[in-house]
RNA sequence: GCCAGCGUAGCUCAGUUGGCAGAGCUGCUGAUUUGUAAUCAGCCGGUCGUGGGUUCGAGUCCCUCCGCUGGCUCCA
């Protein structure tokens, strides 16, 4: 197509298979241009051997060898492409703000799901008041559709470059993260220059929708003692309609916020003054939670678990011995003593292991201990600070200590423990739903998201070594199984394996890399959407997660299965094998809810209120026509309730229809309006939340209806529709059992 | 824990340059006796998150602490 030059011409795959021919300095937008105008103007980037990149690089710089380089030329119809624009948009936004702010640091402006953030250093605050300028600076520079334009540098020359730009956050980045490469690449775009790895949009003016989304704070590189920057997150799309549909999906979420749904349905309260994080669950919320308790408990005693209890305290040697307590002291409540003066000694010991406790601190720590009546006559004999510790340890060893328990797995253990354990007693599998405390900063704390008191439905089984992966694919099944319960069905897992290069990890070469392979092999027949993900293992072992996509398209991390090494190990777990000699056994934790608080304000926020029926805390409201009719209205309630639904009557005054209005908004499942024709022939005129009036009915002949419908689970998935709009629509009327 | 924003009745919110704390819903009382998304009237309800300061005067301005929200860091 193009004519021949001095230098041999590259090959060039398309997709379609065809091949075309390009000179080295030919590029991807010059391929476009070849085949048609149209196709040119709308390129974003490339595709090529894989790797996504400028259009306009030229072949010549990555040509790797004599096959023919592989080209995909991205548009904005590819999921790739929109990744490009916004880190383009991310460049737009940054180049604004240094037009309108003095002094300011680049750091880094990644993408992120749903846009794009770009930190800063600048002496100045940035404030919401500040994005619609911002906005009107980034639309400035889109008007002009300048270039993205790459050029790569040496790595010394690089910094002396940033060096002359101010940047020296980038300096300090081509010194350390970008220390082993020899060149290291910009784009410019107009007086904008920034240190980029890229690719970019070919100009500006590609970006059709964008928007200044929020402000916060971050670290440099994460670091939570780093500098300290400005974080400007901003979104951008090829389309104004899409941004709008996707600001209209964060108002969606916003109005299915299970904190603001929590409150206004009367599901449970989170009190400051009942302690920050401690959530109180509501009799209607309470009633969610034992529908869900209810059905996993029947669930895990058909699949073979045995059901445990073990109290809220234990003591604080169980998890020295477990490793909970050193190592996540920071996240646990404080330990409660059985001695008055425990705390003082416990206090003194963490001095101590600090290294921030002087002679004279000492002395007064001697003193105020005589004052408690405790003498310590070997402590001022030791000679170095471990010995120290040791006489405050053997002494708070004798006198009790407690911790509220952050971990149910240490009394699981003991249970294991108390008592001799044979190979055929394996697998051994214990659950509770365990309540455990963690001291979660205060940050962090969110709804029931993140709480402090949780309650997990855990289990540990304990198995051979050769039961890994039977035990490793049935709470896989069970977690799949109960997410389908609920009308969860976009999942994916995520495998966490070790990384190879790494030490820290406890257990046998042997047992992780079996493992490892049994995990693969079990979600390999699985048939389920899952990526490994290396070096995510817990020091412990290799574990699967569980991400739920919900049905606005957020995802959730929930159910988790792990397996464990270490345990066994610390409390010395054993059995006696076939060969008469004891073993230890490979432990598995397991949650596929996680917590109920997170699972349950998970779920509000995916059926935004609407429950389906078998976990709805109201199924029915019987909606007598006036006064008259309450006395048989109670008889109807009588009647649903003997068939084990839950039922309630609205017997207040005013007409039917204020009645209805109200049981819509509570979104109770099914109203059951009864008036002198119903209370004549035993009948209730049912009406569907969904669907509206179903007619009269005989009672019984509701009471099956509903029955069949809590027994299948169905789930009549809802969708709000409208912003505002309270109504919700059955997305396939016929849908049932576990589908929709 | 760090940064920023916010805190007015049970809930959602108004409250002007600093000048008498308001509305709707909820709740209670009464009237109404109702056929598939709002019957009417009256009443109750607040030390304006806490403590201090500036001022003749503070919901409003300043400081402290507490809490909430978003983000960072963390998440056994």
């Amino acid at each position: 197509m193009t004519a021949a030059s001095s230098t041999p011409n590259l090959q060039i795959q398309l997709p379609d298979g065809n091949i075309v021919e390009q000179p080295p300095s030919g590029t991807s937008m010059d391929v476009a241009k070849d085949i048609s105008e149209g196709l040119a103007r709308s390129v974003i980037a490339a595709e090529i051997d894989g790797s996504i990149v400028d259009a306009d690089r030229p072949f010549g710089e990555m040509s790797t060898g004599d096959k023919p380089i592989a080209l995909r030329l991205l548009t904005s119809r590819d999921p790739e492409a929109l990744g490009v624009l916004r880190h383009s948009a991310a460049h737009v936004m940054a180049r604004a703000v240094m037009r309108l702010f003095e002094g300011v640091s680049l750091a880094f402006g990644p993408t992120t799901e749903g846009g794009f953030y770009y930190d800063f250093d600048l002496p100045e605050k940035i404030s919401e008041e500040d994005f619609p300028k911002i906005e009107a600076e980034m639309r400035r520079i889109i008007k002009d559709k300048e270039p993205f334009e790459r050029f790569a540098l040496e790595r010394e020359e690089a910094r002396q470059l940033c060096e002359d730009l101010n940047q020296d956050l980038k300096v300090e980045h081509i010194e350390t993260g970008l220390a082993d490469q020899t060149h290291v690449s910009f784009y410019r775009q107009g007086e904008f220059v920034d240190l980029c790895r890229g690719p970019h949009i070919p100009n500006a003016g590609k970006i059709k929708a964008i928007k200044v989304m929020s402000i916060a704070g971050s670290h440099w590189k994460g670091d939570a003692s780093g500098r300290y920057l400005q974080r400007l997150y901003g979104t951008a799309f090829f389309d104004k309609k899409e941004l709008a549909a996707y600001l209209e999906q964060i108002e969606e979420a916003k109005r299915r916020d299970h904190r603001v749904l929590g409150r206004q349905h009367g599901l449970f309260s989170i009190n400051p003054e009942v302690g920050q994080g401690l959530c109180l669950w509501l009799p209607k919320g309470a009633k969610v939670r034992v529908a869900l308790e209810d059905f996993l408990r029947k669930e895990l005693l058909s699949r073979g678990y045995d059901p445990v209890y073990s109290p809220h305290i234990g003591r604080v040697e169980m998890y020295e011995t477990s490793g909970h307590f050193p190592y996540y002291r920071d996240s646990q409540f404080s330990p409660l003593f059985g001695s008055e003066v425990g705390g003082l000694l416990d206090a003194w010991s963490r001095r101590l292991e600090e290294g921030t406790l002087d002679s004279e601190g000492e002395e007064k720590m001697i003193e105020a201990a005589k004052v408690f009546g405790v003498a310590l006559p070997k402590y001022r004999s030791s000679a170095t600070v471990e010995d120290r510790q040791r006489v405050l340890h053997d002494w708070q060893k004798v006198n009790e200590r407690y911790l509220l328990k952050p971990m149910n797995c240490p009394h699981h253990c003991h249970i294991f423990k108390a008592q001799p354990r044979s190979y055929r007693q394996l697998p051994l599998r214990l659950f509770e739903f365990g309540t455990v405390y963690r001291h979660e900063q205060t940050g962090e704390l969110n709804g029931m998201l993140r709480v402090r008191g949780l309650t997990q439905d855990d289990a540990h089984i304990f198995c051979t070594a050769g039961q890994v992966e039977d035990e490793f694919r049935a709470p896989i099944e069970l977690t799949t199984f109960v997410w389908q319960s609920v009308g969860l069905d976009d999942y994916r897992v995520q495998l966490s394996l070790r990384d190879p290069k790494s030490d820290k990890y406890v257990g046998t070469e042997e047992n992780w890399s079996q493992a490892e392979t049994a995990l693969r092999s079990v979600l390999e027949q699985s048939g389920l959407d899952y990526n490994e993900e290396e070096g995510e293992a817990a020091f412990y072992g290799p574990k699967a997660d569980f991400m739920v996509r919900d049905c606005i398209g957020r995802s959730w991390q929930l159910g988790t299965v792990q397996l464990d090494y270490n345990l066994p190990e610390r409390f010395k777990l054993e059995y006696n094998g076939s060969d008469n000699v004891a073993h230890r056994p490979v432990m598995i934790h397991r949650a596929p809810f996680g917590s109920l608080e997170r699972f349950t304000g998970m779920l509000v926020e995916h059926f935004a209120g609407a429950f389906p029926l078998w976990l709805s805390p109201e199924q029915v409201r019987v909606l007598p026509l006036s006064d008259k009719y309450i006395e048989y209205a109670v008889q109807v309630a009588q009647q649903l309730e003997a068939e084990g639904l839950k039922v309630t009557v609205d017997s207040s005054g005013g007409k039917v229809q204020a009645k209805i209005r109200n049981a819509q908004l509570e979104l109770v499942n099914y109203m059951a309006v009864v008036g002198p024709k119903e209370a004549e022939s035993g009948q209730l005129a049912l009406r569907d939340r969904i669907d509206g009036d179903l007619g009269s009915m005989p009672v019984a002949e509701a009471a099956a209806r509903l029955k069949k419908e809590v027994s299948e689970r169905q789930v009549r998935q809802v969708v709000r529709t409208k912003a505002g709009n309270a109504a919700v629509a059955a997305v396939d009327s016929d849908a049932v059992g576990n589908e929709y």
